[in-house]
DNA sequence: TAGGCCATCTGGTCCT
DNA sequence: AGGACCAGATGGCCTA
């Protein structure tokens, strides 16, 4: 734990120029500006926890929608950006093909012949894993290692 | 025990 | 002036 510096953090300068009267006033003044200081303090850390939180509950729900390919463990944050992004290339890629068939039906049968016929009527709550999938996998696929960070 | 991931605190900067 | 956002520091927890 980081220790206190917020006793110069107060800009109370108006009550600093209302307390030159007496050294008890100053004393006073001081510690209420301190108080005062404090206080904000605490009010921005709690502020900042709640944003904090909203964006792990961002994440959360981001990594609700993004495929997991059967990882019992929760991806990081890093690595739910990365696959949110694959992901979307993937799928942006799939519609681009999509836009040079001539008919939905010949696109479908070309990309969607391993899937029942039922398949088509609701989109699958439960992600395939990629071990099952092949066709998935060749869609689509995350790697870490593809991901290295670009200087 | 080292390394990765995370939550929290903190001070600085920008925006309204 | 106060809130939002950001990045650095720090400590806790977990896993190999």
């Amino acid at each position: 734990m980081k220790t206190c510096k917020s006793s110069h953090l107060d800009s109370g300068v108006e009550a600093e120029a209302q307390c030159r009267s007496g050294t008890g006033c100053v004393v006073k003044c001081s510690s209420e500006r301190m108080e005062n200081a404090a206080k904000r303090r605490l009010a921005a850390n709690a502020r900042e926890r709640r944003r904090m939180q909203g964006l792990n509950t961002a994440f959360d729900r981001l990594r609700k929608v993004v495929p997991q390919w059967g990882q019992d463990k929760k991806l990081s944050k890093y690595e739910t950006l990365q696959m949110a992004l694959s992901y979307i290339m993937a799928l942006t890629r799939i519609l681009a093909e999509a836009e040079r068939y001539s008919s939905e039906r010949e696109w479908i049968s070309l990309h969607c012949e391993h899937f029942h016929a039922d398949s088509y009527q609701h989109y699958p709550a439960q992600k395939p894993s990629a071990d099952s999938d092949p066709y998935s996998q060749r869609v689509f696929s995350y790697h870490p290692e593809h991901f290295q960070i670009a200087n």
